[in-house]
DNA sequence: CTTAAAAAAATGCATATTCATATTTTTCTT
DNA sequence: AAGAAAAATATGAATATGCATTTTTTTAAG
């Protein structure tokens, strides 16, 4: 432990691992970083594959859901499109009736990037569910996290399915 | 709807809805905004509050160390270190038994902040917990993600407690 | 005991991100 | 119907971040 007193009393109950928000990042964090490894050696950075992800579940949305979605601040993401439409991975056009929104659509290289990673996302996840809780806590976790997001992010999840 | 034909038949199921990771960065991000714009607010960046939270809990760790409980890249820890060094949050002093490695301690002012900050972290997760599931669930909830933690990341949790 | 390999932290530089704001279009008010 | 307010994107400029590399120190190997 060396000579720094590592463990000097702090003042009151230790925090961070009864603390939800840290247990969450933190849970997040372990699950995805291996995956984050393999999009990056596809040449797919963690922001691209968010929206890959996100078209690939429900192709043309605006910009703004695709940033809420996604957890994208509005302007990131705008740059992160400008870039995934250079590279033809994704295209934009500007929508018929409101023409203040942008949709975005996957072309077809992206769509093939796209139906690869997503494979793989699924292989991972199941690989890295086995790797830490049984079949039945994956599911049960899985429930309690759909509750709170129904709930705290007034039907997020559901929005994805529309 | 529009004009955009938004539900053509994506090849396959949906995916997000049922991804683990997915969930997890989602219900990250639900369950931490609010109480970032809070931290904002008092002038501490989400990467400040994170270094503020693992010193209260554990004073005086490595950059590496704290690089993985905070879940921020080495070089870029040092620099947001650095920062909090120049506003007197934090102190750094290498190591005398390991001179290769630089720990940091809370100052008086960072640990004031500290304290502050982690109380209304404390009370934002009650608030949080409470608008979207029940009390047992919320324990569940963290017993789920202690365990996966542990499993995944080799205790991770348990390190914060050394 | 000497040299090679590994570990920890810092840094240069290219790139990405944020914040505030501008621009365009739509919706609301009266 | 006119004008104000709101909504959706984009953009400029300051700042932050990531990656590869360097430096220093420690550990391991022969």
């Amino acid at each position: 432990m060396s000579d720094h007193e590592r463990d000097k009393p702090e003042t009151g109950e230790p925090f961070l691992a009864d603390y939800l928000q840290f247990l969450l990042a933190t849970a997040s964090g372990l699950a995805s970083h291996s995956f984050h490894v393999q999009a990056a050696a596809a040449g797919v950075s963690v922001a691209e594959w968010r929206v890959l992800a996100c078209l690939s579940d429900c192709d043309g949305q605006s910009v703004t859901e695709l940033a809420r979605l996604a957890q994208m601040e509005q302007s990131r993401l705008t740059r992160v499109i400008e870039r995934m439409d250079n590279r033809g991975h994704v295209t934009r056009k500007r929508c018929r009736d409101d023409r203040r929104k942008v949709h975005v659509w996957l072309t077809g290289q992206g769509a093939g990037i796209a139906r690869d990673l997503v494979a793989r996302a699924r292989a991972h996840e199941t690989e890295f569910i086995e790797s830490c809780l049984s079949p039945a806590e994956g599911r049960r976790l899985k429930a309690l996290l759909v509750k709170l997001i129904e709930r705290a992010g007034k039907g997020k999840v559901h929005a994805i399915r529309r």
